[in-house]
RNA sequence: GGAGAGGUUCCCGAGUGGCCAAAGGGGGCAGACUGUAAAUCUGUUGGCUCAGCCUUCGAAGGUUCGAAUCCUUCUCUCUCCA
């Protein structure tokens, strides 16, 4: 059985590369950024807005969609691609990440995790198997399995027991997905874990990249550790995870953690970073990122950034993009998403074209060098 | 014309003798944000030669060891009555 990966050009000069990944609802040009539609919507924009970006697959949240609107109302709306209007890939998150980031009240027990809604705290379970029903659910073209998420400092023997039960819960989500056949077209991504301990890591690579899944993700990093630990840890990980397969990084999203990745042979990342940055007033351009907020703008006649195609840029100056931002009208966060989603697609349409160029490794160090002003 | 209420730091507003350069908002300035409990959060916001000093609570005077807080006069604003 083919794969869904296919390797379209490998940069002579670094482990970056060019591919497709084929999905039930089209094919995604990799490397790419996915954008994050916790909800089933990408917060601040229209889905039209992010299909004409060129958006072909993003993300939405599994613990998020399960709380609300629930499996009934996705069932009765055929799946989130029809309840949303998206006719594009969705990939879900599987509410790892979730059960790690709003751990107040959880219990993480071999058969699965105990939680309480932040919504209104009532009583969940969450176990591999169901994790994977509420994706097919959602009708997730790439669903996740259930993992176990860790901050950085903690014991190695805490590590060690999150990669267990994360090992542990990939394999009956692999085997319950198995069971759903055809029943369900999403393809279950693994999830690599092992906090910041080599040994760990390694195995969990290895482990995965032997196991059955179409696609495997790097989890754990960006969850709070210094970026020289970041860059650290993700060449490490990458080293031995399978290159037949989609590799992902999950939660990066700042242009230097996406190259760095790019760098290390990562096709897919997703991150919140570029939506929320924009909803704070906050904006991506060459010259690194601008602060609308800020009060050198108030006069400023110039757009957010003169090569771009988004809204803001062809209509409107960085003095009016301030002044939405410092009114808190919605239309200046509105704007800058657009611009955010717009800049980091063409940052990933230009990395691509780099690495069919073989000149990947110029193309990040002169990109960065002018991002940090150097 | 009569009666009452009130004027506080950029704004609103708390504060009725020392713990007050003065709560809390807002605004301003700055910072953060990385598998979204986020259109959120944090810091800062009189001046200086800065563990101290100076100026500030409508104005001027007074009481007191000490006043944004008490007294007197003036001034301005608002509400009600005629």
């Amino acid at each position: 059985m083919s794969g869904i990966y296919t390797l379209t050009h490998q940069d002579l000069n670094s482990p970056a590369r060019c591919g497709i990944v084929s999905l039930p609802h089209g094919d995604v040009e990799t490397p790419a950024f996915m954008p994050v539609g916790t909800n089933g919507t990408v917060k601040g924009i229209y889905h039209d807005k992010v299909e004409e970006i060129g958006y072909r697959l993003i993300l939405g949240n599994t613990y998020h969609l399960y709380l609300r609107p629930g499996c009934e109302v996705l069932e009765h709306f055929g799946g989130l691609h029809k309840f949303s209007n998206w006719n594009h890939n969705i990939l879900t998150d599987s509410g790892g990440f979730q059960v790690f980031s709003l751990s107040g009240l959880r219990k993480i027990k071999d058969e699965g995790v105990h939680f309480q809604s932040h919504i209104d705290g009532s009583k969940h379970t969450f176990s591999p198997e169901k994790v994977v029903d509420i994706q097919k659910v959602i009708g997730s073209d790439i669903a996740m399995s259930l993992d176990v998420c860790t901050p950085p400092d903690i014991e190695y023997r805490a590590a060690q027991e999150a990669w267990r039960v994360t090992k542990l819960w990939a394999e009956r989500s692999l085997a319950h997905r198995k069971e759903l056949g055809d029943s369900f077209r999403g393809n279950l991504f693994g999830i690599v874990q092992g906090n910041f301990y080599k040994d760990l890591r390694k195995e969990s690579a290895e482990t995965l990249s032997e196991m059955d899944f179409p696609g495997i993700a790097i989890g754990g990093l960006s969850v709070g550790e210094k970026p020289e630990v970041f860059n650290e840890f993700l060449a490490y990980t990458a080293e031995y995870v399978t290159k037949e397969k989609p590799r992902y990084v999950m939660g990066i999203g700042s242009p230097d953690y996406i190259l760095e990745a790019v760098e290390n042979g990562i096709d897919l990342f997703d991150c919140v970073l570029a939506t929320r940055m924009a909803r704070n007033g906050a904006v991506f351009t060459d010259d690194g990122v601008l602060t609308l907020k800020k009060a050198v703008y108030k006069f400023s006649e110039e757009p957010l950034d003169a090569d771009c195609v988004c809204t803001a840029c062809r209509k409107y100056s960085r003095a009016y993009m301030h002044h939405m931002v410092k009114c808190n009208e919605m239309l200046g966060g509105m704007l800058a998403t657009e611009h955010n989603l717009t800049y980091l697609h063409h940052l990933m349409e230009r990395t691509r074209q780099a690495i069919r160029e073989n000149r990947f490794r110029d193309f990040k160090k002169e990109y960065l060098a002018r991002f940090y002003g150097r």
